[in-house]
DNA sequence: TGCACTTTGGCAACAGCGTTGCTTAAGTGG
DNA sequence: CCACTTAAGCAACGCTGTTGCCAAAGTGCA
């Protein structure tokens, strides 16, 4: 009846302000919504809603209501009985709302249309010139927006996350200095998106959506370091289940961490990068030494920051995926084991998941992310 | 009158799950204690937490009503008037409660009775020799927390923070094992000393400690890298105005990063490590040298993490504070300048405030961090 | 088939939260 | 002295999740 969505405030990420009603029913809508959306297709019964959000049944019951009558969630069958009233399932309405996600890559962008439930319903990808004039660039894009949002006619989209390379203010959504692409220095690329597509708009470093999206997957974990090695090398950070961005949203600049006191100077002006010596080993036809800096890098993270698991991405490593888990992992684990104090501490490497779009999905996810409350961790450094 | 405490539960440390107004009361009721205290002895008017909580001005009379009724706020004086009626000025009662800190280091114990606004009213330091028995330790850690009780009798005391070095569980409480003192493994400190002590206990790394107290400065910076140089090399990582301990609470272990392939070994094992390249340095009598290692670090701290500022302690920074401040300074300058992208990116290093007990102190702020939520950023308003 | 029992989930009444509308308190300035 | 301004409290209100109670919908045994 109402058409009014739920209130996408997040009490975790302003929780440093007071609190009022308002406030509050938004707080516990999104932390049904994010229930639910873990639950994925096989649902959630409203008990088990209660259980897991520490609200009353009778709280649940109400709440989700108030879903079912905005068309988020629905019933969806029953449980077996275990001697009384057989519970009734609830599952999210995947098709109730939609994200945009866009990826702008040097040479390539990529537009994916995802559901409520972060699954991508359409998919175009076209080659891309980043380093053409602005407004070319962003009629493209618009144009290849506008063709995902076609795949699904009458879809309530809720806005467009985009992703990009290079350093950027997450908060103001203007570019800087992108490596190589001057042209973009203090774009506001937010605002001139959120004008030609009529859409609230996120901008965010690609790094940082690519790890978002993995940090949103059902088997995530509640923080990792996601590596991405292709034509550069960069880190997007899950600390407590949200991305950290750190103060002035520069974080993650993994790649000119320094591993090698007084080493081969990097294009970037200091000794003994991390990314100097990978692709240097890259380039020279050892992947393995290439894995095993990297190997070192993470276990300086990992040690650092104490996260769950190591994810690998990028084009470099999708080239032979087994070998740069299997390096990384070895020389993560002689780095860890070597530093014996702590025992037997493993953390496991893996493939980040997702493929080539990846980096897009988890931009629309950004967007979704303003409707769900994690259902993992709290402290959001993410502020407003 | 009502003994009641203010609830403390903090709501951003269970936004994963649902609120109701009981903890909605409580999540306000932090929020304006911690406007309260970051005022300081200056105070706050009502209307002025009005603005900072985004609550409004009759919500904040209702539930400062209540704080003074706990006693843990009062009236004090008048602003001047600008026309009308003067605001009436708030300030938090420091003597309503206490905290206990208590720092147990390698060969010293540093107890301290703080009071609400985080002031120290009473210190002792003692003699400590950590590797001997463990009912024999915590003898005299009692026996000094009775000591500094005594100073204030009849004090309302919360609770006691314990800060410890070494890798330890902040969530379950026990030790892991202490480099060098094996006896201590396993060892079920919290609920050992909140026992003996008959107060609940929080128990943390000293590193962490003291950057948590440190963030709660009232210049403090939101977040900081805090490199504590001494025996050892640790760190404490305040990401957004809380400490960041990790997945398994094991985060800061920042002496064995690896900032030299296959360098020299270290005592834990590893090749290159900065903790032994800096002790080495030290040892060898060139400070300088390990100031510019230690500025490597730093910078590769800052550029993974983006935080506001580096904070330097320990020992063997306080034996020559402005040589290792200014060597850490130059260095971390030149690595971020030649990474000069970023543009006129600067980070501040300062020698971290608060002397011998700063440890100590900072553990007696982990309690009372359960009375307040941190006020930093505060400008969410709450309306609709 | 019938009945006792268990479990789910909605209805209605309720206490408690911040908000709104208005009143009173306490100043300034012509 | 009086009009004006600003601060803060009182009372009524809408809305929140909670509690007590009851209907619905199964199972299992006689």
């Amino acid at each position: 009846m109402t058409s009014e969505n739920p209130p996408p405030s997040d009490l975790a990420e302003r929780a440093l302000g007071g609190a009022n009603l308002p406030l509050l029913r938004g707080h516990n809508a999104a932390v049904l919504l994010g229930l639910l959306r873990a639950a994925g297709e096989g649902g959630v019964s409203r008990l088990e809603l209660a259980e897991g959000s520490g609200l009353t049944p009778q709280a649940v019951s109400k709440i989700t209501a108030r879903l079912r009558e905005a068309g988020l969630a629905t019933e969806a069958g029953r449980r077996a009985s275990t001697g009384g009233k057989p519970r009734t399932v609830l599952r999210l309405v995947p098709g109730a709302r939609y994200a945009i996600g866009l990826h702008l890559d040097r040479d390539e962008s990529v537009a994916v249309l995802a559901d409520l439930a972060g699954e991508p319903i359409a998919v175009r990808r076209a080659p891309l010139d980043l380093g053409a004039d602005a407004d070319e660039v962003l009629a493209a894009a618009a144009a290849q927006v506008a063709e995902v949002r076609a795949a699904a006619p009458g879809a309530q989209v809720i806005g467009a996350g985009v992703a990009c390379p290079g350093p950027l203010d997450h908060r103001t959504g203007v570019l800087h200095r992108v490596t190589g692409l001057p042209q973009w220095d203090g774009y506001p690329l937010r605002a001139a998106l959120a004008e030609r597509l009529g859409l609230p708009v996120v901008l965010d470093k690609d790094t940082n959506a690519a790890a978002h999206g993995l940090a949103q997957q059902p088997d995530g974990a509640e923080s990792f370091g996601y590596l991405h090695l292709g034509t550069g090398l960069g880190a997007g950070l899950v600390l407590g289940g949200a991305v950290h961005r750190g103060a002035r949203t520069g974080a993650g600049e993994f790649g000119h961490q320094v591993v090698q006191l007084d080493g081969p100077r990097c294009g970037c002006g200091k000794r003994g990068c991390i990314e100097a010596l990978c692709l240097a080993a890259v380039a020279a036809g050892e992947p393995a030494e290439a894995a095993r800096v990297l190997g070192v890098g993470a276990a300086n993270l990992v040690e650092l920051l104490d996260v769950d698991r190591v994810l690998l991405g990028g084009r470099t490593v999708l080239a032979d995926p087994q070998a740069y888990v299997r390096g990384v992992a070895a020389s993560l684990d002689g780095q860890l084991r070597a530093h014996g104090s702590a025992g037997a501490r493993t953390v496991p490497v893996a493939l980040a998941p997702g493929g080539a779009h990846a980096v897009a999905l988890g931009a629309a996810h950004l967007v979704l992310a303003s409707l769900f409350a994690s259902p993992r961790g709290a402290l959001g450094s993410a502020r407003a």
